[in-house]
DNA sequence: AAAATACTGTTCAACAATGAACAATAAAGT
DNA sequence: ACTTTATTGTTCATTGTTGAACAGTATTTT
C-alpha cells in the first residue's frame, strides 16, 4: 500500500474543508480585531445578534443556538447586564428562567457591530460570484445539519 | 430608510459565512470527540500534522502557519515532547531556533489521528458533489489570501 | 569591533471556555 | 399529596490561549 494514495491532501473535500476552517480561523481573528473599536469580542456579538433577532429568549436556548454550555452564558450576561446592553427578566410561569432583551443602547450597538461585520464579510468576498456563495451556504446548511444529528445522536 | 431592507441576513454573502462559521464550529467539536480516543485534541492534531508535512519545521514557523501566538507552541510543544511524540533539536546554525521532528510513535498516531479525520469529513460531506467541493476550495483560498493579506497590511 | 536592532523561544499574569456539582423550581410518576 | 426525575441558571476548579516582558542569540549599523 502506497502512503502517497493515502494522503490526506489527496481527498477533494479533506483539502476543501482545511480552507474552510482556515478561512473561518483567520476571519474571526480579522472580526475580532475589527470589532475592538466597540469594546466588543466576537462571542459579545453572537449573543448581541441572537438577542436582535429573538427577543426574550432564554439563556439555555441562547446557548444551545451559540454551540456553547450554559455556564458560558452564566459568565458573559452578568457582564453584559453591567454594560446595560441586555436585560434580564425573570419569567413569571416559570421561575427558573431568565429572558434576555436588548436594551435601548443594546440595539444601537447591535446594528453598529453588525454593520461591521457586513462591510468586513462583503469586503471579504467580494470576489466571489453571488453563485457561488449561495452555493456554499447551501452546502454548509446540509452539513450543519449532518453534524448536529450527530451530535444528538451520541447523547 | 427601512431596517428590514438592510438586515443582514438578507445579504447572501452574509448568510453564507454565518453558515460557513457555524459549520466550522460543528465540526471542531465534532472533531474533538473523535480525536478523545487518540487521547489528543484538535490543536495538537494541528501540529503533528504540520511535522508530518514540514519535517524540521522551527516553532516560529509552526506557530504561524497555525495563526497562534509562539507563547501557544511553547506550551504545547514541550508537552508533546513528553509524551514522545516529537522531538525537538537546536539548530546548530542558528542556536535560537528548535526544529521539530515526529518520533515514530508519533508519527503513527498522527497516521492514525488523520485518518479519524479523513473519515468524519468524508462522512460528514459525502452528500456534497466534488464539484461544489472544489469549488468551495477555490473560494475559500481566495478568502484567505485576502485575509492573511490585511492580516500583514495592518502590521 | 562596538552598539543598536531584530529575532527565537520562554515565562507569566490575565482572560476565556468548559464540565461537574449544586440550589431552586417544575413536571411526572406513584 | 409525596416522591422522583428533569430542567434552569450559578459557581468553581481546571484547562487553553493570549500578549507583554524577558534572556539569549544573530544581524545590521556605525
Amino acid at each position: 500500500m502506497n502512503k502517497n494514495q493515502s494522503l490526506p491532501w489527496d481527498h477533494p473535500r479533506f483539502r476543501s474543508w482545511i480552507a474552510v476552517a482556515r478561512a473561518c480561523q483567520l476571519m474571526q481573528q480579522s472580526l475580532a480585531r475589527s470589532l475592538a473599536d466597540l469594546d466588543i469580542k466576537p462571542p459579545h456579538l453572537d449573543i448581541l445578534v441572537n438577542l436582535y433577532r429573538f427577543e426574550g429568549i432564554s439563556q439555555q436556548e441562547l446557548a444551545r443556538k451559540l454551540l456553547v454550555g450554559r455556564s458560558n452564558m452564566s459568565m458573559l450576561l452578568p457582564q453584559m447586564e453591567n454594560r446595560r446592553l441586555i436585560e434580564r427578566r425573570g419569567d413569571q410561569r416559570d421561575k427558573r428562567v431568565l429572558r434576555l432583551y436588548l436594551t435601548p443602547e443594546g440595539r444601537k450597538l447591535t446594528e453598529a457591530a453588525m454593520a461591521i461585520q457586513t462591510d468586513l464579510i462583503e469586503r471579504t468576498l467580494s470576489e466571489e460570484p453571488i453563485e457561488q456563495c449561495m452555493a456554499t451556504a447551501d452546502s454548509m446548511e446540509r452539513i450543519i445539519t449532518v453534524l448536529l444529528k450527530d451530535l444528538r445522536d451520541e447523547d
